[in-house]
DNA sequence: AAGTGGTCTAGACCACGTC
DNA sequence: ACGTGGTCTAGACCACTTT
């Protein structure tokens, strides 16, 4: 449970004891990492390594030459991992199962036309059930742009879902995901063996890469899916 | 654009091309660190840091004596901004506003007894409304541990919600977040001016520091919110 | 037993932003 | 201008885990 003396993560345990005991009050500015060291008995880069982390989560705040000072609202931030979904369904632990509702070219809704770096024709339109014991567990709408990804062209879907033949095959260098509740509609409530109107969580996700609109997928979750992440 | 030629980001960047153009495929193990360090002419701590912060990001597997590996299915990770509510509707940009619905001691539910670290008697239950431009847009139900937090029971939060006051005043060494969709209770529609059964999204949290359980609070969001995040 | 990543050190130079 | 954090180096020792 404790750390060696001189290690970063032990210069961490302090910072953040002096932190939380008020030693340091919020918006204080902090000494400077020479004297960090020289007080810890430490070098200087191992307590830059212990203040960097703890700038990175937000309760430090450091500027050259304006120095170190502790946040005086630190925002919190929790780190969210995206799994694919046959590894959710296979932790639940459930048997995972998979099917390809529709594949096609088609013209892609007019917001998803006018996001950055969308191409400017069609798109290839898929759309899946992923099931966890033989029930619907949640439902993938997806948009691909097969300008950028030209294998997807050559690739069904059928025994592969999307979502892991992308992980699985091309880069991504930015994403952008949106949780939000929405209503089931009655496709989505004959899916799911639910009331149309049902209150239904949803996944709305696009990724890039250098540039390039890659997918775009709405993945909504049977009724009752609870999305967890720590602090 | 182009970091300098030996930084730890010139390093990461060749590393990524690398991954990315399947010059090192999935699964496969990449050059030790010392090699790495010898071929691009920089010091190995410069390479630590470089595939360091890629394992972090889940591209990359470390183990010691095993080596480094690239991560044959890389699990995204998003990190998710937990802002104050004030914060979050002054950045929408709008007035915000903060009613105090009710404050009481009383028995917590079951399922909140239970939970690991939660004192036996009772706790302190707030009710409250954060408004925007004066229209509801977020309803707070929460318990507090006062046996873990005494000053709260000093405190009327009336003024100041008790999520900035507890972001001020309380360190939290943990904390446990579900997302998830339900459906609007008779008192939520009047609130939020929907119909009942509307779907809306909702936060359950809870925050314990040093094994003490803090907090736990339901937020529930008005109809068409969305919670955004990056990749 | 041996090789790999994990870390610490002491020193140095530099970028940046504040003074 | 100058002080602060940001980073790189070369070397060293150690922890872990696989061989």
């Amino acid at each position: 449970m404790s750390a060696p003396p001189n290690s970063w993560q032990a210069v961490q345990d302090e910072v953040l004891r002096r932190i939380h005991s008020r030693d340091w009050a919020p918006g204080e500015t902090i000494p400077t990492e020479a004297e960090l060291a020289r007080e810890l008995g430490c070098a200087r880069a191992t307590v830059n390594r212990a203040l960097r982390g703890l700038a990175e989560a937000g309760l430090l705040e450091r500027r050259r030459r304006a120095g170190t000072r502790v946040a005086a609202l630190p925002v919190r931030h929790a780190r969210l991992r995206i799994p694919i979904l046959r590894h959710e369904i296979e932790a639940l632990p459930a048997r995972y199962g998979y099917e390809l509702l529709s594949r096609r070219m088609a013209a892609p809704p007019g917001d998803l036309r006018a996001a950055p770096g969308a191409p400017p024709g069609d798109m290839l339109y898929l759309e899946a059930v992923h099931r966890a014991d033989g029930a619907a567990f949640a439902h993938e709408a997806r948009w691909l742009n097969v300008g950028a990804v030209p294998a997807a062209a050559d690739t069904d879907f059928t025994a592969l879902s999307a979502n892991e033949w992308l992980v699985r095959n091309v880069p991504v260098s930015e994403g952008r995901i949106e949780f939000l509740a929405e209503a089931a509609s009655p496709d989505e409530a004959r899916l799911f063996g639910c009331a149309i109107g049902t209150a239904l969580f949803r996944a709305d996700r696009r990724t890039w890469n250098e540039g390039r609109l890659i997918t775009f997928v709405r993945q909504t979750f049977r009724p009752g899916y609870r999305l967890e992440t720590r602090i």
